[in-house]
DNA sequence: GCCGTTTTCGGCCCGACTGTTTTCAGTCG
């Protein structure tokens, strides 16, 4: 397999820790850092880039040294620069960076005083009292290293969106008892909507914090008090996540809004701007010559820094800072957007509901269509539709639509696409239908190159629309299957076929860099649910999140569109 | 190591909390 992005990134983290182990100049270790970000987070691979002669230097933080490694580490594996510094510092030592309180000086120290190599060393000088021995810790740090290293293992620290949320709803009620709140919100990864939230980020506004604070610390969930201040406490809920509760004055709330929200390398590029301005700009405003001149808002904080408001789920410095100076940020699509959901099952299959059933739940969320999209043969776990029973859901809809009023029911189908790219169902059915969307859900582990030509064979088919899940992952639990995506999506366009976001909180595939490398292409998508009830419908809200952190605007969205001009849509080229 | 409508050299975001100190370094977000 080539080399990956996120093999040249790992290499450049790597490089930036064992470096700063090292004392090394903290903003050439900075450099290293933000290379390996601005590569992971690129939709395409760089050893396709270097193999189409694109120029690395263009690149944000990619000068012509960082360039060079990238090639060095695409062609050969591996980075010689890495080698020698692990001839000084050992390789394992960044994995001792990962550990509560744990720095680069003091992983420094601990190499050089006890000759810690690695975890299991960290462990055994910890369990000995070494640790509380040496200059500068003591025997809180050791007792810290130890916990941690035991909740440490094997966990994953990053929880889905809706999980996120499950945890945050309590909590935020719980707090909100508190007299004299005026604001409660949650910041961070969980306002920019990323798919997945690290910890949690509430952000108070309050005359008196003391009484928010013990509230805080005394909630029922919290296992364990990491910090506790006048401003900022953290604690431990007994699921394992972290939340950081900051409590400011109301006038600052939009500037510790924006401050909290990030993300980190945003509020650095809009702070860069602040700075050339002659302004300072932290949690409690925007300063000029020690006086706040904004900070109650954050469209004030923008402003002042001469930039629109931008969107949270825009937040990333991926040129959203860019496209606020030169007033091009995209108008992002809304919920109130869509118009219908494009992926839905009954009970027909592995759905909970009929067809009445959801065709009523999605007139409530004022939808004006839905497509019936239940599972195809191969799919027999799920009692998938053959021919027959296929042409029978076909009669039950169109009886029903007549009676059925301000909401239309679409007949669809989830086809399955086979290992040699057919479809598992006769094109003389399919042609009854309103639309199709087909996913692999079988021989998920072919090459990539086969599991390419496989979904490109599928969209040959006159009769496919949009192509499902289009990468198959599951959030935390099964890694995408191997698949040129880049391929695929041009696919897609000459041949007038789409794809899907699902919106389903465990997939949330496309995912939002990919979203928006479709947006770049010119290719439209649909949002869907793959509801499998009609709660299930709610989950749209999520996909429109990743559409949003996509970049993407009403028009670049299918389900926006009424009917008519949804059909004109899924006409095949 | 990157980068440039003040600069190709000299900058590079900033404050809170903890633990180990006796005024602060280190870590964190």
């Amino acid at each position: 397999m080539p080399i990956q992005n996120t093999d040249i990134a790992a290499v450049f983290n790597k490089v930036a820790d064992l470096l700063e182990i090292q004392g090394a100049n903290p903003f050439r270790v900075r450099a290293y850092r933000n290379a390996a970000r601005t590569v992971s987070s690129l939709p395409r691979n760089v050893t396709d880039m270097i193999d189409s002669g694109g120029d690395l230097t263009e690149l944000a933080g990619i000068g012509k040294d960082l360039a060079g490694k990238i090639k060095e580490i695409v062609e050969t594996g591996s980075l010689k620069q890495l080698t020698e510094i692990e001839r000084e510092t050992p390789s394992e030592l960044d994995a001792l960076m990962k550990i509560a309180g744990m720095g680069p000086k003091r992983v420094k120290a601990l190499h050089q005083e006890l000759g810690v190599t690695d975890l299991e060393g960290l462990k055994a000088a910890a369990e000995a009292g070494e640790i509380q021995q040496l200059d500068g810790f003591g025997e809180k740090t050791q007792q810290t290293i130890l916990e941690d290293l035991q909740k440490k293992v094997g966990k994953d620290t990053r929880i889905k969106l809706l999980e996120a949320e499950q945890r945050a709803g309590p909590l935020v009620a719980n707090l909100k008892k508190t007299k004299g709140i005026k604001e409660i919100i949650v910041a961070g990864s969980y306002r920019r909507r990323k798919e997945t939230v690290g910890d949690l980020d509430v952000l108070v506004t309050c005359k008196k914090g003391a009484k928010v604070m013990e509230r805080f610390v005394g909630y029922e969930d919290v296992v364990k008090v990491v910090s506790q201040g006048k401003t900022r406490s953290t604690v431990v809920l007994r699921s394992g996540l972290q939340v950081d509760l900051r409590v400011v004055p109301q006038a600052s709330y939009g500037a510790a809004l924006h401050y909290f929200t990030g993300s980190k390398s945003h509020n650095i590029a809009v702070r860069k701007i602040g700075v050339k301005k002659g302004f300072k700009i932290n949690e409690y405003g925007v300063f000029k010559d020690g006086e706040r001149v904004a900070g109650k808002t954050e469209e004030e904080v923008y402003g002042k820094v001469g930039l629109p408001f931008i969107e949270p789920e825009l937040r990333e410095d991926q040129g959203e800072v860019e496209a606020a100076r030169a007033d091009a940020l995209p108008e992002l699509v809304r919920v109130e957007d869509i118009r219908g959901d494009l992926h839905v099952h009954t009970k027909e299959t592995d759905g909970h509901h009929s067809l009445e059933e959801m065709a009523e739940a999605a007139k409530d969320r004022g939808y004006i269509y839905l497509a019936v999209t239940d599972h195809s043969k191969k799919v027999s776990m799920a009692r998938g539709l053959n021919a027959k029973r296929l042409a029978r859901q076909i009669n039950a809809i169109d009886r029903l639509n007549e009676k059925l009023d301000g909401i239309r029911l679409l007949k669809g189908i989830e086809l399955d696409i086979l290992e040699d790219g057919s479809l598992d169902l006769p094109d003389d059915i399919l042609k009854e239908l309103d639309l199709r969307v087909c996913s692999v859900h079988y021989n998920r582990n072919l090459s990539q190159e086969r599991q390419t030509e496989r979904i490109l064979r599928a969209m040959d088919n006159p009769y496919f629309n949009i192509l499902a899940h289009p990468t198959g992952r599951l959030i935390n639990e099964r890694d995408p299957y191997d698949l040129e995506l880049e391929r695929v999506m041009e696919g897609a366009l000459e041949r007038g076929c789409y794809l899907e976001i699902n919106a389903h909180p465990d997939r949330l595939d496309l995912s939002d860099r990919y979203s928006r490398m479709a947006k770049e292409m010119g290719l439209k998508l649909a949002v869907s649910t793959d509801a499998h009830s009609t709660t299930d419908l709610d989950f749209m809200r999520f996909g429109l999140d990743q559409a949003r952190r996509g970049w993407l605007e009403p028009d670049d969205v299918l389900n926006t569109r009424d009917w008519k001009a949804l059909k004109n849509l899924l006409k095949r080229r």
